[in-house]
DNA sequence: ACGTTACTTAGCGGCTCAGCTAATCTTCAG
DNA sequence: CTGAAGATTAGCTGAGCCGCTAAGTAACGT
């Protein structure tokens, strides 16, 4: 992968983790199992649905979260893997100075 | 600390380091050394000096860069330690769901 | 077919972000 | 003291975010 596109892969993993309401929704799914339906997700947090919605929109743009349709319900699981980017981000700061 | 501020660092962390910019500059100061002073970071950046300026005032907030006075210049640190917050948050995903 | 359930899309208002230029502040040199 | 260098602050603009309510779409039950 080309150095700018995962620039830009890692941004909008970066802003897709820096409201904690999208955090949260990471979290609620990851331990209730890995999957969740968008009701379910939706019935755990103060704001309204659609406020919800979007904000699994987001998680799913970053590829955080991907999302499969049953029915009538919609299922959200998360994609652990994504969260890897910032991982490797991070550990620039381990490699040392000198 | 209690939960809330916790959350809201998080947050303030994680909005910081969500913009490419704010990224290049922390690698920046770590990779010369850890220290360089504001006008040496601006040169190296595409954007004007204010606008840098501005960057360097969120990373501070965040408390990722810390700031010294020197004569007239400024001279800028990485405060790697305040990544643990985001590396912490991570290892939640290393615990399994069962 | 009809209503109900499950969810998303549309669209608005308020706020914050990110870029810029111009102006200001502070320190050093002579 | 005066001027220049280093850096920030002020203030503007355009764009995007985040909450909401209302309206729309799709699938199920009877």
């Amino acid at each position: 992968m080309d150095a700018a596109r995962k620039i830009e892969e890692l941004t909008t993993v970066l802003t897709a983790l820096s409201h904690p309401a999208r955090r949260q929704i990471l979290l609620t799914i990851w331990f209730r199992g890995g999957e969740m339906a968008s009701g379910d997700i939706a019935a755990r947090f103060q704001h309204s649905w659609p406020t919800t919605t979007r904000h699994l929109r987001v998680l799913e743009e970053a590829e955080l979260v991907v999302q499969e349709k049953q029915g009538r319900t919609r299922v959200y699981r998360v994609n652990a893997k994504k969260l890897e980017a910032v991982k490797q981000w991070l550990a620039w700061f381990d490699k040392k100075t000198e």
